[in-house]
DNA sequence: GTGGCTGCAAATCATTTGCATATAC
DNA sequence: GTATATGCAAATGATTTGCAGCCAC
């Protein structure tokens, strides 16, 4: 728990007990959650937990840059604890995300044409190795 | 017309009236339009037009491989005609989307780690050059 | 005590679905 | 004639909004 309190008061967050669930949940899970994955998830520990809750404390993570929201499918936002620049493998057949690494001339630049950049997103879709063996 | 027409007979897709509009729409606009704009902008040619229409017709270009979806921003999918590979930055001030080229390693791949590509989705999200002058 | 945080309920809005009519070959 | 395409209306479901109570300092 200190770890997280940590982690929130160096981005200037009001490190609550909601917010430092959420933050555990992303930190345990690799599984780039819906807003409705961490609700579920965190129902057991915080019981009163609501999806605004949810919503308003992944806004609020990724304004300081602690999370990436994934546009990826088509339904809804999904969310991850961001670290180093990689992109996404989507698979149609069964929903799966898979991160994967590939080398691009933009990694580090700060802008592209002029324009300034604040995040990248970069992902495939298609069949996944799992799912083309059946 | 006829452009439009062999086109789509080409893709094994009969060439409607209504389809035929979408894809001369698309043709004509490269502005990434979202469902709704497509619906607008054919109002006064297509009048019985019905957005369940656009819809299906655009998922079935899709399915050909005919147009890509954009997943860039939060609320809609965006539409363009697809032509080489490129990538999108997304304005979040003025919500503009705007075309641009970027080297990288995956451009001819057909796989990645195993997992088969059918689509290649890079979208930069931030502040456009007309936005930062202002 | 005040300002920010939380959470409930209602509203919004893109997309999907069910079904009935129209159209083309 | 039959299969496919179209379009209306209703349903779905993620996200947003309004607002009231709550908590920490």
């Amino acid at each position: 728990m200190e770890k997280y309190k940590k982690l929130l008061v160096a981005e200037n967050i009001k490190p609550t007990f909601q917010r430092i669930k959420i933050l555990q949940y992303l930190d345990h899970h690799h599984n780039h959650p819906t807003v409705d994955m961490i609700y579920e998830g965190l129902y057991d520990a915080v019981p009163t937990l609501s999806k605004t809750t949810v919503y308003n404390t992944l806004d609020l993570f990724r304004k300081s840059g602690l999370v990436n929201a994934l546009y990826i499918t088509e339904t809804e936002l999904r969310y991850e604890l961001r670290h180093q620049i990689h992109h996404h493998f989507y698979c149609r057949k069964c929903g799966r995300i898979i991160d994967v690494d590939v080398g691009c001339e933009y990694q580090d630049l700060m802008t592209i044409n002029g324009h300034k950049i604040e995040e990248i997103h970069g992902s495939f879709r298609g069949i996944c190795n799992d799912c083309l063996k059946k």
